[in-house]
DNA sequence: TTGAAAGCGCTACCAG
DNA sequence: CTGGTAGCGCTTTCAA
């Protein structure tokens, strides 16, 4: 892509030729505006949308009202949202950075959540895919849609800069949704060093010593798996336990190998990342004959129904996602009151659940 | 949601009072327009608008392009794409409707590489959560925002009229993703009936003659669910064989109370929707005592890697999705040449892969 | 090489 | 109760 940063131009457009507006193709009939609507029904523009928007302020007589949402109907007319935000100075667009990594049953629950919840506050969910631009550029390209407010899950890496860039263009609110706070955006931080830390301190407690952490060669995971690694470190200073990385493929045949040479590690526990890889790497070591739990335990996390039919049953670390509703509201919050301090809010919860694996 | 149809009124809007335009609040320094821009680097808003779009048909000196550059970079400005795409006549957008079940990871996987393939085409991808719109409503809301292409992944019941309304709108490409055509809109069928069919060609070859389907009490699968159901049925007809679906909840009580009842039913097989619903019966199954595969063979689909980790290895049936790319170069090639006659893509291959489980 | 101005579709004032 | 009209921010033609 060469989606340049700012001063430097854009690719150049081609010259159309054509000209603006209205189409051109001979056979394309034009788009119905409010001003067709008004002469089909024999009214002024200014009474089309008094009719359509319901506008309070205004009285217009039920004959005419009716002439002109025939007229709408009859010409297929539907308002032109660039046009009305334009005119109004504002929209009602909450921009949602789509992720670009595969995300679990888990995360996409809490944003169909989120959606729905925000338009019942009427606002107009837009996810817009940023793939393959950095943060700075993201930030620019976000600003463009003009969004009341942006609420990054953490998807590209939104700098203050880019935070001052999304603000000027007009959006009241800039919610970022990661492991740490962005400086002038309001910040939800979703600490999954709290998960590691959690399912570390699980198999602490049961008497391991060392303790393996599988992170996923997968990319676009090392937002969270990162953190998750480093969240277990933490809970293992100082104990005399150690960690140990270990990288892993999502396929068969690594997890095999990596079973096969288990022993030589002498781990007597670990912590998979989450259930899917706990499941891969389980099966792997139970193939290779070592036992679980007694000679290594196994945690993952996510508490995936899965997990619990294996046998033995998986133990996890329960992850509680604030609720779309909650950060719906809180959006709306800071729409309408732009200057309230940047709050930081905590929103996730982690507990270890004990079942037979470890 | 009180979201009407189309010529009944919306809520009426809050006469806010304050006038349109530029921010009110003492405080809050005004967005800065190409205006501006131009005011600071001593220009008119022509040139800044040739400058910062690179305009080849117009020369302009480098000194001037450098404090054009310049004062947009100080004020940070950004262009505001609603103007844009008001003035040009059209925008590149194009509309994906934002599916309301949880999808899973295969189709996720597709949506990501579309929507990359779509960036790489220069579209702007824009999801929009249509929750709670019925299909007439739906193409309405989508018809505001103008996009060049809408395609509707099968989330809302797309109508022949919806498909109307949209192209009336300047839609470009109506392109639908699902089981059966819509009049007037390109049509992708995906026809989720060859999955269930090829499920129970498969348990019918291996001799088994009573199968049941589990079909997810989980709603928003439905759409899915029925075709797979109607699948199988189709493939049973005129075998002797029959088909019993067997509605089941996504959670282990349900599937124990299914399994305990189990050998009343009489069934030698089960197609269980997908793998995830299969390795929650199977496991149901197991714990109380129905041998799998002896006395009933049971198949999934989707082909997950977990499946593969069971014992016996789950059979499954996998699907061969389109790729994002190619789907991707259809709606361009719709975009550019929109009165080509709407072809009827097939995009879904379906084949069943044996392992153990059946 | 640059500037003035029209106009995309819409809504909200103000006058009738 | 209704109509005229200005102007949101932008691009592009035409004129200087």
């Amino acid at each position: 892509m060469s989606e340049t940063p700012h001063p430097s131009p854009r690719p150049p457009r081609p010259a159309t030729g054509s000209s603006a507006g209205r189409a051109v193709r001979s056979a394309e009939r034009p788009v119905p505006t409010s001003a067709d609507v008004a002469r089909l029904a024999g009214v002024s523009r200014a009474t089309v949308s008094y009719v359509l928007n319901n506008t309070s302020a205004v009285r217009i007589s039920e004959p005419t009202r009716r002439r002109v949402r025939e007229a709408a109907e009859e010409l297929g007319y539907v308002p032109h949202a660039a046009a009305r935000s334009l005119r109004a100075g504002h929209s009602r667009m909450v921009l949602l950075p789509t992720s670009r990594v595969p995300v679990g049953p888990l995360y996409s629950r809490f944003l169909n959540e989120l959606q729905w919840a925000l338009r019942r506050l009427d606002y107009t969910v837009v996810q817009y895919g940023s793939l393959g631009l950095d943060g700075e550029e993201a930030a620019r390209a976000w600003a463009e849609l003009r969004p009341v407010a942006v609420l990054s899950l953490g998807e590209a890496d939104l700098t203050p800069h880019g935070v001052e860039v999304l603000k000027r263009s007009g959006a009241k609110a800039v919610i970022t949704l990661g492991p740490q706070r962005v400086e002038g955006a309001h910040s939800l931080v979703m600490d999954q060093r709290e998960v590691g830390g959690c399912a570390a301190r699980h198999l602490i407690e049961r008497g391991q010593r060392r303790i393996g952490v599988v992170v996923p060669e997968e990319p676009g995971l090392e937002m969270f798996s990162g953190p998750r690694l480093e969240g277990a470190r933490r809970a293992a200073a100082g104990t005399g336990a150690v960690i140990e990385p270990l990288p892993l493929a999502y396929e068969e045949e690594p997890a095999a190998r990596l079973a096969a040479a288990w022993r030589e590690r002498g781990l007597d526990a670990v912590y998979a990342y989450n259930d899917e890889y706990a499941m891969l790497l389980m099966r792997a070591l139970q193939d290779a004959g070592v036992d679980v739990p007694c000679e290594t335990a196994v945690i993952g996390s996510d508490d995936l129904l899965l997990g619990r039919l294996l046998r033995p049953r998986l133990s996890t670390v329960q992850i509680d996602l604030v609720t779309g509703r909650h950060l719906a509201e809180l959006v709306d919050r800071v729409v309408r009151d732009p200057d309230g301090t940047p709050e930081r809010h905590d929103l996730m919860g982690a507990r270890a659940i004990h079942r037979e694996s470890s």
